[in-house]
DNA sequence: GTCTATATACCGATAGAC
DNA sequence: GTCTATCGGTATATAGAC
């Protein structure tokens, strides 16, 4: 597939495919991935919905492409969880590769927060342990036998993590080495009891 | 289904409208604003899609009802920030207010939380300034002339306080003095530069 | 205030020509 | 790979009887 003129709007070097991806990203992370529509997204790329599904199966392949390496990181760490003792140091650890984590999907970050309800109801079916990942990360970070208040501070910490998602939004120039150590030392403080 | 004097059917004690409201708020927080329709809702409340039409215009306008209190307390607090000089006390004293305010409002926290984008789609021609809210408020809490570490931890701040806004989820059954206190002590933590 | 019935529009997805 | 054309379904919203 090479550069085309007119009306096309492929750049030399990336797929339709990834400009189908890239176009969706966008779209769904400001009108939302319900609100937006196959053909808006078609008209991004400069092709139509027709050819968007020579591509990708439905509009839920679409979305999975897009979702899917986060998801997979994700897993992959909490999966991790229960080999791992409740430590200080394994709490640094823990956090620390997962705010690196979420800085490398920085890209689809406000989508993954600002339009959760949409897609756990798009994915729910193929990812049915999506909602407890989140949860069992809590539980951990909180720790065995942990009380309200722990628990609470246990999410209230995956929340400042959460920010690193909406970095370009908050903080568009900043550094991912300054956001990480900035957002790991904020949400370690937030473990912390009251000194 | 006793009718009342004046206008309006009341169920135990309850105007349709309120049920109408009630059920929407209940539908919208789980299946998502734009994924539940005005079928669904009439049918939770016992009355047909046409019905609702009678108390509400629009579907937008359901939304307003539900969303506007929280909307307006959020208003009022942002539009006194201007008047508000910046100081570990006044820090103080505004993030509580916005707890306090976020706790009142929990039953609709999931909503607000995790469908932003539905709704910010719906409400963005009615309330243009409902997304710089949230800007001038994080800028407020950074302080004048705030860097990019400041304007982080900032952010990263009222990401804590949004922690209110699912605490039925975390921690159901936790008071709201609880949670008051700890979010306020996390989010003061997270101001603090590292020690 | 609630109903049945319907207007109108757009959605996701498919068929088949080129 | 991209197109035109269309199917089947569902959505919001309205009209008018009771």
């Amino acid at each position: 597939m090479a550069a085309r003129a007119g009306s096309g709007t492929v750049v030399a070097g990336r797929s339709t495919k990834d400009a189908i991806r890239d176009a969706a990203v966008q779209l769904f992370s400001t009108k939302g991935f319900e609100q937006s529509s196959l053909r808006e997204v078609a008209d991004a790329v400069g092709i139509t919905k027709a050819s968007l599904y020579y591509h990708y199966a439905s509009k839920v392949d679409l979305l999975i492409a897009i979702i899917e390496p986060m998801f997979d990181d994700h897993r992959a760490l909490v999966e991790k969880l229960d080999e791992i003792p409740h430590s200080p140091q394994s709490v640094r650890e823990v956090l620390t590769e997962h705010v690196h984590s979420m800085l490398s999907h920085r890209t689809i970050g406000v989508l993954c927060m600002r339009d959760t309800v949409a897609i756990v109801n798009a994915l729910g079916n193929r990812y049915p342990d999506m909602m407890e990942m989140h949860r069992r990360m809590c539980q951990w970070l909180a720790g065995p036998g942990a009380d309200e208040e722990t628990t609470l501070r246990a999410a209230a910490a995956m929340q400042v993590l959460g920010a690193a998602l909406m970095s370009k939004e908050s903080v568009p120039d900043a550094s991912e080495e300054l956001i990480e150590r900035v957002l790991l030392d904020a949400a370690l403080s937030v473990l912390e009891p009251a000194r």
